[in-house]
DNA sequence: CTGAAAGCGCTTACAG
DNA sequence: CTGAAAGCGCTTACAG
C-alpha cells in the first residue's frame, strides 16, 4: 500500500539543505532570507509538492482564521444571499467562512457549535433554529468565542438565562452583537400600506413565537393597526412556522373557519407567502381581486419569474456582510461586542398584489 | 480584555490533581482509571467546561475524522438530497462531512481543494465542475488523499492527464474511484418512451459537453435513435449549461428556428426542464398537446407541487449514501481504489406531460 | 492503575 | 542571514 505520509517542512528543509525554521520563512515570505536560499528552498517545495498543515500551524498560532455560519436553511435563497455576504466580507481579511446548514433543527445546531468549538473556530455567526431550547448556546456565550447573532433572537418565556444573555439590546457586556432587519418596521410598513388601501380586516401569518422575527414583524403590524385606531381581532393574528407547509395550512384554515373572510393577508416570509398563494388559487380566490397579498422578502426567482407581490425586502447580502464586518472586529478586539446592535434599514416595495378592497 | 485562552488539558489535570495523561485517558475512556479517579476527572471537566481541541488531536492522530463533499450547485435539490446522503452513510462511522459549494466554478473548486488539503482533509467527495481546466484536480489525484468523484467525470478533449487519471473505468490503481448514475441509460429509456409513442422529431437539450452527464445522456438518446433506425438529426441536438436559463434559451431559439417543429423534447436535467417549460409557455405551445417533454431529475416539489413530467429519477440518496460509504473505504484502504466504479441504476416514471404526437 | 518522555508539524523567541 | 531550543495541546509507547 502506499505511503499516506504527506510532505512536510522537515522534507523540504532536508532537500533545500536548510533548517526546517529557514523553510518556515520561506513559506510566510518573512523576515531576511537570502536570495539564493530562497530560491533552493522554493525549489524544493516545488518538487515536493509541498503543502502547509494548517492544524500545524493553527496550533501554534493560537487563530485558525476560519468562522462558521451557522444558517437555518442553506435552500431559501435569503440565506444564500446572506452568505454570499458574509463571504465577501471575510475573504477580504483572509477568513475564511464554514457554512453549515442547521435545518432549524436544534439538535443539530448544537452538533455543529460543539465540533466548531472543538476544532478551535475563531468566531461564530449563528442564526438559532426555532423554539431552541439547547444548551450549547448558552455555552458559547459562557466562552470567549466572538459571536455574531444573525437576523433573529431567541425569546423565551420567562426570564431564562439564554433571553438576558442573547436579547442584548443595549447591552454593554458578552462575547456577541446582534444583526438585524427591523422587522417591526417592516411590519409597520406592509400593515399601513393595506390600511392606506382601505382594508380593515387584515390577517397576519407569522412564523415561530419564539423567534424575535415572528413577534416583532407582528408587533409591527400591531403598531399600525393602533396608529390607525383600528383594534385588532386575535383571531387574525396566528403564528406558525416559517414554511410553505404552514402559511398553506393556516390560509385554508383561515378560509374554512374565518367569517367575514378579511380583505387582505400579510406573510411574515416568502415561504409562508407561497404557501398562502397555493392555498388561495386553490380555493379560486383571487389575488388582488378577492384578497391582497403582501409580506416580507422576495419570492426565488425561479419560483416566481415576474414578481407582482408587494414586499418588504431586507438587504441580505448587507446583512451579511455587516455581520461578516462586525464579526472579523470582534475577533480584533473582542470588546466591541459591547458596540450597539446592528439594525438593517427595510424598505417596501408596492406591486400588483395589494389593491383596495372589493366593498369600499 | 478578558483573557481569549481556551481551557486545556493541563488546567483539567491540575484542578483534578492529575497528569494530563490522565485527563486525556478519562476523556477518551480508554483503558484502566480508577473510578475515584474518573470521577474527580470528570467533575473537574464539568466545572472548567473543557473541549478538547481537535487540532491537537488530529495533529496527533494524523487523521481529522473529515471528509469534504464539493457539490457544485447547493440549491439545486438533487444536491440536497445527495448531501443527506453522504452526510448519513458518514456519520454512521463518526465521519464529519465539510459541505462546500462550487457553484460551477473552477476558482471555487481549485480554492477548496487546497483549503481542504493544508486543513489536512481525510478524503473528499468530488464533483467537478463544467469545463474544467485548473490545476488543484491533478495535484489531488497525484497525493495520496482518497477521493471519490461523483455524478460527473471530466472529459477533455485531448488526451490529458486529467482525463487518463479521472476516467478511471476499469483502472486498478490511483486514488480514486466513480460514483454516478447510468446517463446512458437514462438517456435511452426516455427517448425510447417518446418513440414508442410514435414521436420521430425528438429534440435532445443537454448540458455541458465538458460534462460525462452531458454527452453520455445524448449517447443513450442516439442509441434509442440507432434502435429505431432513425438518422439523428444534428440540429435536434443541443448542448449548452445545466441551467433554466440555458433550457429556455435554446428552447426559444428552436421555436424561432427549427422546421419542422419536434414532437417532442427530452431534456437533460430539470433546470433545463423548467426553462424549456418556460418558453414552450410563453408561447402558448402546449404540454402534451403540442409537444412532449420528458426530462431527467425531479423538478422541486415548491416550484412543482403536482408533478407531471415524465422523467428518468436518479436516486439522489442512495447515490449521495454510496458515495460517503466507499470513500470511508478508501480511508480504511487506499488499495479500494482499484474497486469498481459505481454505477446507480435510474428509472423511468411515466406521467402526462408525453403522449403521442398530434399527426400521428 | 498512573505518569514522564517524546513527538505530531509548525513558529516564536533567542543566539549566533 | 541562519539555526537550535522550546512549546502550541494532545496521545503513543514505555516505565513504574
Amino acid at each position: 500500500m502506499a505511503s499516506k505520509k504527506r510532505t512536510t517542512i522537515r522534507d523540504v528543509a532536508r532537500r533545500a539543505q536548510v533548517a526546517p525554521i529557514t523553510v518556515s520563512r520561506v513559506v510566510n515570505n518573512a523576515e531576511y532570507v537570502s536570495a539564493e536560499t530562497r530560491q533552493r528552498v522554493e525549489a524544493a517545495i516545488q518538487e515536493l509538492n509541498y503543502i502547509p498543515n494548517a492544524l500545524a500551524q493553527s496550533l501554534r498560532y493560537q487563530k485558525t482564521n476560519m468562522i462558521a455560519l451557522l444558517v437555518s436553511d442553506i435552500t431559501n435563497p435569503f440565506w444564500t444571499t446572506v452568505t454570499r455576504g458574509v463571504e465577501d466580507a471575510c475573504s477580504l481579511q483572509n477568513v475564511n467562512v464554514i457554512v453549515c446548514n442547521t435545518d432549524e433543527k436544534q439538535e443539530k445546531l448544537d452538533n455543529y457549535i460543539n465540533l466548531l468549538l472543538q476544532r478551535q473556530i475563531d468566531g461564530l455567526i449563528v442564526v438559532p433554529t426555532e423554539g431552541y431550547n439547547g444548551t450549547m448556546l448558552e455555552n458559547l456565550f459562557a466562552s470567549h468565542v466572538p459571536i455574531v447573532m444573525l437576523d433573529r433572537t431567541l425569546k423565551v418565556k420567562g426570564k431564562g438565562k439564554i433571553k438576558e444573555k442573547i436579547k442584548g439590546k443595549g447591552k454593554r457586556k458578552g462575547n456577541h452583537t446582534v444583526v438585524r432587519s427591523d422587522s417591526v418596521l417592516g411590519g409597520y410598513l406592509l400593515t399601513k400600506h393595506l390600511l392606506e388601501l382601505g382594508h380593515r380586516r387584515i390577517m397576519m401569518i407569522s412564523g415561530s413565537n419564539t423567534l424575535s422575527t415572528g413577534l416583532e414583524r407582528a408587533e409591527g403590524y400591531r403598531n399600525a393597526l393602533d396608529e390607525f385606531g383600528i383594534a385588532s381581532d386575535p383571531e387574525l393574528i396566528r403564528f406558525g412556522k416559517f414554511t410553505q407547509q404552514s402559511g398553506y395550512e393556516i390560509t385554508v384554515d383561515m378560509i374554512q373557519h374565518i367569517h367575514p373572510r378579511p380583505t387582505a393577508i400579510l406573510t411574515a416570509n416568502n415561504f409562508i407567502a407561497v404557501g398562502a398563494q397555493i392555498a388561495l388559487d386553490e380555493h379560486q380566490i383571487a389575488i388582488p381581486n378577492d384578497i391582497s397579498l403582501a409580506t416580507f422578502d422576495e419570492i426565488s426567482a425561479q419560483m416566481n419569474p415576474r414578481p407582482f407581490l408587494t414586499t418588504v425586502v431586507q438587504n441580505a447580502y448587507s446583512m451579511g456582510y455587516e455581520a461578516g464586518q462586525r464579526l472579523i472586529s470582534l475577533l480584533k478586539d473582542l470588546d466591541a461586542a459591547a458596540a450597539e446592535d446592528i439594525i438593517m434599514p427595510v424598505s417596501l416595495i408596492i406591486r400588483t398584489s395589494t389593491a383596495p378592497p372589493r366593498s369600499s
